[in-house]
DNA sequence: GCTAGTGTACTATCACTGTAGTACACAACA
DNA sequence: TGTTGTGTACTACAGTGATAGTACACTAGC
């Protein structure tokens, strides 16, 4: 699926799985009434522990974004993608200030800085999923 | 001093502060031969536990950015600007990367992307320190 | 010599993540 | 009626990050 995480980014890997699910919601990439791949699918995908899939799937539940259909799975909730469309670009900012605020102290040029997001944009543009 | 340190950055506490220092001395805010803050000191002004600025400055020692002035501190080695320099453009990228990837996948508009990093890089330029 | 301030090295403790394994109620399906 | 696949809820354990407290060797300065 469109999931993928990383050990070394620092968030947690529940956080991780909650912000992707929130994005590719917002995104529309999976829409309300469709299921999620199930939580043992998902951690055989990713290779990772069952449990921390369900910690992920259990926040997302807890927070609206995913519904249980009993016995069956989890699926996107009604009022989930307008939701998750306003918290996308927060979430972003957010980790995008923090690099920018690091930039900064570390006294790189302003415009070094945009040429250094023009071409990590482009590169993250071409790439393959 | 030019420190500054945010729990909630996902990042462990003594890592950021070796990031710092390592900005620090990249961008010549502190020079080879001078002393950076006291173990203690540095503790008490990010209200943080000595022992987690020990590990930072024991981690930036052993990758020859500081060294000991035995019963004086710790001092910004010799070679430690270039060093650091050659740093500075991969740490950063590092975390942009992941910034841009987390955009993409919730499928914001490059040039949505493009006015959020524009509108962060005014703000922060225009922070005090 | 004494005191205060250095870094360093311990031990102990706590919280948080993540893993591992088990168990249970439920729904879909052959 | 079984079987399989859902989510969920446990317990137990290991690793890491951070805190708390103590102790020690060293240097600078009075």
């Amino acid at each position: 699926m469109f999931f993928s995480i990383d050990p070394s980014d620092g968030l947690a890997l529940y956080d991780q799985i909650v912000r992707q699910v929130k994005f590719a919601v917002a995104g529309g990439a999976i829409r309300p009434g469709e299921m999620v791949p199930s939580v043992r699918e998902l951690a055989k995908e990713l290779a990772i522990n069952p449990n921390t899939v369900a910690r992920a799937y259990r926040e997302l539940q807890s927070q609206g974004v995913l519904a249980a259909v009993r016995g069956t799975g989890l699926e996107v909730a009604e009022g989930a993608p307008r939701h998750c469309r306003g918290q996308r670009i927060e979430l972003i900012r957010k980790r995008l200030r923090q690099v920018l605020w690091e930039a900064k102290q570390s006294r790189l040029d302003p415009d070094e800085i945009r040429r250094l997001v023009e071409h990590e944009l482009t590169a993250v543009e071409k790439q393959k999923v």
